[in-house]
DNA sequence: TATGGATCCATA
DNA sequence: TATGGATCCATA
């Protein structure tokens, strides 16, 4: 799989030229350059999306990337998922207020944030998160306020979001995160820096290597996942 | 439907105590009050959640909720939907630094915002925009994300997101957004004030007014999408 | 084609 | 039960 740019969305405290960060760039790097297909060819080679006699697309499924990925940073990199991150609901009530009353009020904060994909300490010490998305679009959103959230309360240092190009996204499950929808909201996040002593957020944009039209080259398996059923119930149909 | 209470996230200039926002706030509160099951009713009253003998779910879809809400704005209350706020991807194309080069980089905003489930302008000229939230929990947080920039760039002065609360979403298409899986970040918005001259963000939380076991009375309609078929054809295997 | 959405799944 | 996810839909 390429990588094709990281983009440091914020930096402070000097962690960007930390090994902390350097030795983990450099080896998540590795890790997606080591995702292949067919397995053991050293390149991601994906059928293009097609459309079929219905109307409808066939295109790759996700999970095939994301296993890699995981495999690759726990097994060849050496990396130790720890425990989750579990972003604990501390200092994180809001006081707010209520209309039409103008009481104040604290929303009581009723469920707690889930762990991050990767969650790992650098060479050095500082706690890392790492996202690897290919969920829908929108919860790349809330992976990114969860990764500014954990960044904001020093509970990690470095947080990593890896999302597929534009290009790469079309060939993949319709609606996944792509660096093109993510764009316009990056300013934001950006902006998210204040108040933090030591921490940097960064995102990652990944592609495949080579695409074909082969239509003996299989998809990546789709998953039962989401409303797939209903995509193959019109693919039975068309049979 | 049952208005539970609305809170303030932040407001400046002094929205918070114009017709703008009074008037609004009183015109969505009827519209809400006014979306009943079954219809004619006066009360929303919904079937409770039941699992199928194969284990599944059946609950309530919520496209009729959200049809009756803004059937309501438009045609009752009178408001005029206005042309998207095109939200056009101006000054919002950050100034990062690349890795591991350090080179600046601007990335490019290639996909533009899309438009909010309703856009008009207050009695007195501000500009708002409600967003009707049954989409993915994950959706949410990009609904939340867009009305932040929005009111941060000064195309709105009003934002609000009407949101499940947790007991109405139990009995609604599984993982739709609601207020308890919202609380956590709650207070990441509120503190987005900063710069806006004029400006107010909040969140109304809804609820049915009542629940029913009786088998007799139907569920709200599921529609076809997402992962429907997959659940419908579990449930023809299990006929 | 592009964006927001609705739906059901997997797993701790 | 709760949270993150994967999938396909609707519509401009």
């Amino acid at each position: 799989m390429k990588w094709l740019r990281t983009l440091i969305l914020f930096e402070r405290g000097g962690v960007l030229e930390s090994p902390d960060w350097g030795d983990l760039h450099q080896s998540y790097l590795r890790a997606i350059a080591k995702i292949d297909n067919p397995r053991g060819s050293g390149r991601l080679k994906l059928r293009e999306k097609v459309r079929q006699p219905n109307g409808q697309w066939s295109r790759n499924g996700v999970n095939y990337l994301k296993a890699r990925f995981l495999e690759h940073m726990k097994g060849d990199e050496g990396w130790l998922p720890e425990g989750l991150v579990q972003l604990k609901s501390e200092a994180i009530s809001p006081e707010l207020r209520l209309y039409p009353s103008m009481m104040p009020h604290r929303e009581p904060v009723t469920s707690t944030f889930g762990g991050f994909d990767f969650v790992t300490s650098g060479t050095q010490g500082a706690k890392v998160a790492i996202e690897w998305e290919t969920g829908n679009i929108s919860s790349s959103h809330r992976s990114m306020n969860k990764l500014a959230i954990a960044l904001q309360l020093g509970i990690i240092q470095v947080g990593v979001l890896i999302v597929p190009s534009r290009s790469l996204y079309q060939h993949l499950t319709d609606r996944v995160g792509n660096i093109s929808e993510l764009s316009g909201y990056l300013n934001m996040w950006a902006g998210m820096a204040t108040g933090i002593e030591r921490g940097l957020l960064a995102v990652t944009v990944v592609e495949h290597d080579d695409l074909t039209v082969d239509e003996a080259f299989p998809y990546l398996t789709v998953g039962m996942d989401g409303r797939a059923e209903q995509g193959r119930k019109k693919g039975r149909l068309a049979e």
